[in-house]
DNA sequence: ATGGTCGCTTGGCGA
């Protein structure tokens, strides 16, 4: 087995008990994390050795956004994407030597703009910035095209299908789940010919989310959550994708992040 | 329509 997971930390050193606690009961090969709010001097490399991830590459700012990617196995020549002309710490990717018959993946970690409150782009320039993000992100992957041996991963802050939220009705105008944003996030999936590998793993109409607000004051028995997390992978990937789990248990633990890790396994 | 809670940083923004 090989295994990559997806997690939203929402500051890297707030949750770097929450994080060993996690390697210790999942271990995924590769974890992508977000919203690490970590300048890279700071980053806390040798406790996450000492998880057992050793390799590491990372992009981060003071205060906001930030991802990395940490590793059992080497990463090779990392590399930092900018969009919309802002070096704001939203993409990294990097090669994964997985030593199995996969052999070197391109993983990609990304943090699409939240979008903010009002979903008009006219009228709200961070939702505006949001969608002009993943149009580049679309021109960018399609002048690439579409390739083997390939993860995207990350908070795409986008719940496509309506069992991707807890409320289709109640969400349909809410940034996160409008029209404009999933057209947008289709386009982003076919540039590259990409398989969601958790929906292909599930059915579709199973409610599935990722994040649930922090201000329920009971999230799991109100559950208005949202599938905001996702894990797409290349078509010789989803061939070898057996399992894909969202570890709600995380959002349990003491300082938990409001996202859930997932975490899709491939056989090898 | 509003407020509820976090994290970073110490006033207020972003989510």
């Amino acid at each position: 087995m090989f295994s990559a997971a997806t997690w939203n930390v929402n500051s890297l050193r707030r949750r770097l008990e929450a994080l060993a606690w996690f390697a210790d009961e999942i271990a995924p090969d590769v974890i992508c994390l977000q919203e690490t709010k970590v300048i890279d001097g700071l980053f806390p490399a040798a406790a996450i050795a000492a998880m057992g991830y050793p390799h590491q590459v990372f992009t981060g700012m003071k205060a906001y956004n930030g991802v990395a990617i940490v590793s059992k196995v080497p990463l090779i020549n990392p590399e930092v994407k900018s969009w919309c002309d802002r070096d704001d710490a939203r993409h990294i990717f990097a090669g994964v030597e997985t030593g199995t018959r996969l052999g070197c993946l391109e993983v990609h970690n990304l943090y699409v703009p939240a979008g903010g409150q009002i979903a008009d782009p006219l009228k709200n320039p961070k939702f505006a910035h949001k969608l002009a993000f993943i149009t580049e992100l679309t021109h960018w992957w399609a002048a690439r095209g579409a390739g083997a041996g390939r993860i995207m991963a990350g908070d795409f802050n986008i719940a496509p299908l309506a069992a991707d939220v807890w409320s289709h009705e109640r969400l349909r105008r809410t940034i996160t789940h409008t029209e404009i944003e999933i057209i947008h996030l289709d386009a982003l999936q076919r540039s590259a010919r990409w398989i969601d590998a958790v929906r292909l793993l599930r059915p579709e109409t199973e409610p599935l989310f990722t994040w649930w607000s922090y201000r329920a004051d009971d999230w799991e028995a109100v559950n208005k959550g949202r599938r905001l997390d996702h894990l797409w992978v290349s078509e010789d990937l989803a061939r070898a994708a057996s399992e894909a789990i969202i570890f709600k248990a995380a959002r349990d633990w003491q300082l938990p992040s409001d996202h859930a890790p997932v975490i899709v396994s491939f056989s090898v």
